[in-house]
DNA sequence: ATCAGTTGTTTTATGAACAAAACATTCGGT
DNA sequence: ACCGAATGTTTTGTTCATAAAACAACTGAT
């Protein structure tokens, strides 16, 4: 009955997945080579030069990108605040998926990938709190840690009297 | 480096925002009106009801969507699994960020929407494992849990030295 | 100085997701 | 049987993110 409230909420996501990799993409470039011209940002990105160009004039535009009178790209002040939190996001989920949930690597990259730009910021902060408290040395967070990858273990040997996933999310949910 | 291996993925994502709102509409209609019209889609996701004819002629294409003589539509066999497996997935995020994170209850609801259908199966199901054995009674959990909001309280009390999020983050990950 | 390769922009086109409006059909009440 | 309201479709147009290709400008080696 609330779906329609919320769904429409998607739309006004001010960073799209697109615009958060060129800026992400630049980030990275002045790490790697200490410049990044539009040409990079579509080598890293494995778009056309056109697509990068377009999407960067927006950038710039938007004041998240600057230009030098060589045509060299940097993040604006700005721009560097949206990739730290982009980055913070990121590196959190990923860390949750592989490191708690024992996703393999790839796949906590992936999900991690597809969903930085859309936490909110309180989210992102939230999420930091607790993953940090889950694996530091605090012996109660140990303790737990240890007992849920235990079960999951068992889990995992087909233990639990759980053969389909979907099955099991009916059970909890439907 | 690997951004570029990753970032793609995103786009092989078979599910859109929009169509999986689109498939639990249908679900969520079927089950307040026993019935789901292109109409009672359309006024459900507060969208016009060409849009609604188009999307749903596509998913009708698909075969996730049946439709009778009547221009009465359900969910196919096809369909229904990918409802469960999105509804599922956003119940699981929505009850963690709410419940563990302690997000309010909106931020926790839009979250999980913006990022039901982009998880992978096997995300959701160790999210599941994992916050079933955290909300659970077992000791080791309600240990944990008593834990990590009694820090967190003095975390949003002011008690950390953190004053910006955003230099929190820089402290963690750069 | 020229010519080839690199780089950036512009133009044209596509597909997805929407709105708006015109149109066709169907259904209920009289 | 008719009329008006509700319903579904089609057509047209917009925006966004992309590709592809043509074009322009710059660079460097000879």
């Amino acid at each position: 009955m609330m779906a329609s409230d919320v769904w429409k909420e998607y739309e006004s996501n001010e960073i799209s997945h697109s615009v958060a990799h060129h800026l992400v993409a630049i980030h990275e470039l002045m790490g790697d080579l200490g410049y990044a011209r539009v040409s990079d940002v579509a080598r890293v990105l494995e778009i056309t030069r056109g697509s990068a160009s377009l999407t960067l004039k927006a950038l710039k535009a938007r004041g998240l990108v600057l230009e030098d009178r060589n045509k060299f790209l940097k993040l604006s002040e700005e721009g560097h605040g949206v990739v730290d939190s982009v980055l913070a996001k990121r590196t959190i989920v990923r860390k949750f998926l592989n490191e708690v949930l024992k996703l393999d690597a790839h796949q906590a990259e992936v999900d991690a990938c597809k969903v930085e730009h859309l936490l909110s910021a309180k989210t992102g902060e939230q999420l930091l709190y607790f993953v940090r408290f889950l694996l530091s040395d605090d012996p109660t967070a140990r303790q737990f840690l240890t007992e849920f990858w235990r079960k999951l273990a068992r889990t995992e040997d087909g233990q639990w009297p759980v053969q389909d996933v979907d099955q099991l999310f009916e059970l909890e949910f439907r």
